[in-house]
DNA sequence: TATGAATGAGATTTCATTCAT
DNA sequence: AATGAATGAAATCTCATTCAT
C-alpha cells in the first residue's frame, strides 16, 4: 500500500480515508489508469491508422505506465475479495462504458464496425495481459545469462509476442473468422 | 504453503524437506503440472486434428487442472524472488526442452513446421494466460447479477475468448503473417 | 519475538520496522541493556568502594534486569547467524568502546590501572555468565526437594559462586597473578 | 535432534525409543559426556600436578569434545522443561556423586582438602562455562577483520581467560579467601 | 485532512516428535 | 529394534489496516 500510495501521490494512511479496503483502492486506481489509457490511445490513433501502427499504438499506450497492466492483471483477483456485489456491478458497468466509448471512437478510424472494434479490444486486451505477464523489470541482467537461455527468453519478448499476434487477430477479424 | 501442500498431498513441513523456499516449491510444482499438461495434450491431439479441434484440446488440457495456469501466471513473479541465477537457468532450459518436445510431436500432426509449431505454442500460451486470468471459480452466481452486467462479463468468457482468437492466430500463422 | 516486543513495549511487527532479522533485534536490544548496565554500575560504585562491595555492585547491576545476562549469553550464537561482517565489526567496536569507558571510569575508584580494570571486567564478565547460566526463575520450589538435593543445588547458587570467586580474581589481579 | 543422534551414533528416531523427550535425551547425553570428562581428567592429573598444569588439564579435558560444554551450558534450561521432579532429583544426585568422586580423587593429588577441591570444581566449572560461551567454531575468519576488532576479540579468548582466572581462583582458595 | 509509526492476523519457515517401513 | 520421511505446533517475518499526532 505504501507503493500504491506513492503512485497516487499520497501517503498510505490517506488512501484509507477515501476507501474501505485494499481492494477498493486498487479498483479506484485502476479506473484512474483506465481513463489515462483511453485518452493516450486516442492521441495515438488517427483516421486511417493501419493495423500494424494500431497494435503498436495499443502496446505503447498500455505499457506507457506499467501500473496499468499490473492492475488489470490483478483485477479479477481483487474483485473476488472484499468487494460488495453493488461495487462489482458498478465496476463492470463503468468498464463497459469505457470500452464502448473507446470502441465507438476507434471503429471509424480503423474502418471496422463498432461490434468488430469491441471484439478487437477484448481480444487484444487478453493477448496483452498474457504477453506482458512477466514484464516487471529485469532482475537479472540478460547479458549475464547463457546464450541459449537468452534466446529462449527472447521468444517470450512481450512486445514482439503481442504485436505479431495482435496483427494476426486483427487480420482474422477482418476476414470474418 | 498449507494449500500447496494439500494440492501435493503432503503437509507443509514436508515441502520444506525437499525445497529451500516458497519459490522453489512453486517452481517445482509448476514443472510437475507442465509435464502433466504435455502428456494430456498428447492424448488429445492426433494426426489430422484440425485447428478448431486443436485449440479446444489445448484449452481443455490447460484448464483440466486449474493449478497449472495459476502457477504459470505467477511464474515470473516467483522467479524474481529467492531463486538463484543457477536455478533460473536450469528452469528456463527445462521449459525450453519441454516446449521443444511438444512442438516436435505436434508439428506433423497439425501439418506445420517445427518452427511454426513453436510459434503457435508461445503465441497461444500468451493468449491463454491473458484470457483465463480471471478464472478462479465464480464467487458470485452470475444469475444474481443484472442482465447487462452478465452480458458484459460474457464477452470476457475465457474459453470463447481463447478459442476464437487462437483460431485467428493459427490462421495467421498458416497465412504466413 | 512476541516476547521480545513485550519487553520493549511494542508489538512484534514494530520490531521489524527498525531491524531486518531476529538477530539484529537481539543485538540492538543487547546494546540497549548494556548501556543501562553501565549507567547502573556507575551509580553503585563510588570512590573508595572496596572489592567486596564492588563485586556485589557488579552482581546487582548485572542481574537487576534479567534480560541483560540472558542476551549476553546468547550473543555469540546470535552473531553467527544472519549478521553481516559489517554489523559484526560495528558491534564489536561498540562493545569495546563501552568496556573501555566503564574501565576508565572505574579504575580510579578501585585504585587499579585502566589495564587492570579492563582485565577485571572481562574476567568477571566470564565468571558472571558462567555462574548465572541457570538463573531463569526457579520452576521448582526448592522446599519440595529432598534436603541433599537442596544442598547440592545451593553449592551452585549464582550469587555466592560469583561473589566469592570474583573476590578471588580481584585479589589475584592485585597480587599481579 | 538429527545432530544429537549423530553424536550418539544413532538415527534420531532411535533416540525416541529410549527417551520420551528432547530434554531427557540431552540429559542422558550429558551424563555420558560427564563420565568421559571425569575419566579424561583423571588421566591428565597426577600426584603433584601444579595448579598451572591442573587448570590447563581441566581446560583440555573439558574442551576435548566440544559437546560437553555445550550440553552443560544448556543443562539448566533443559531441566526446566519437560523434566519431571523425579528425574530432576535423580539428575542432581547423579551429578553430586560424580563431582564428589572427582573431588575425592583429585584432592590429594592437588594437596587440597576434599571440601576445597569441591569448591575448586564448582568455581572453575562456572568460569569455564562463562569463558567458553562463544566457542562454536569461528564463522568468520578473524584474519579478515580489522586489527582493532581482532585485538578486542582476542581479549575474550576462552583459553587465556579461563586459565589465568582459574589460577587466580585456585590461589585464592589456597589463601583461604 | 493527512501522515506514517504501530499493530496483529496471517504467511512462511523450522524443528521436536511420530510412525510406516 | 532402527530408520528417516512426514507431520504440525510454534517460531520468524510480512503487510493490510489502524490511529495518535
Amino acid at each position: 500500500m505504501t507503493v500504491v500510495g506513492k503512485q497516487a501521490g499520497v501517503a498510505k494512511g490517506t488512501l484509507y480515508l477515501y476507501f474501505e479496503t485494499r481492494e477498493e483502492i486498487l479498483l479506484a486506481l485502476f479506473f484512474d489508469k483506465l481513463e489515462e489509457w483511453a485518452a493516450l490511445l486516442e492521441t495515438k490513433v488517427s483516421d486511417g491508422t493501419d493495423d500494424s501502427r494500431f497494435v503498436q499504438a495499443l502496446y505503447e499506450a498500455s505499457t506507457h505506465n506499467n501500473t496499468f497492466l499490473l492492475l488489470m492483471s490483478r483485477l479479477e483477483g481483487v474483485i473476488e475479495h472484499n468487494i460488495s456485489v453493488e461495487r462489482l456491478i458498478t465496476s463492470k458497468r463503468a468498464m463497459a462504458v469505457q470500452l464502448d466509448t473507446v470502441a465507438a471512437r476507434m471503429s471509424e478510424r480503423l474502418n471496422l464496425t463498432k461490434g468488430q472494434m469491441f471484439d478487437v479490444l477484448t481480444s487484444l486486451a487478453s493477448l496483452l495481459l498474457g504477453a506482458t505477464r512477466g514484464d516487471r523489470g529485469p532482475k537479472y541482467n540478460p547479458e549475464t545469462l547463457p546464450a541459449d537461455v537468452q534466446e529462449f527468453m527472447a521468444s517470450f519478448d512481450s512486445q514482439r509476442l503481442f504485436e505479431i499476434n495482435a496483427r494476426r487477430i486483427l487480420a482474422g477479424i477482418r476476414q470474418g473468422i
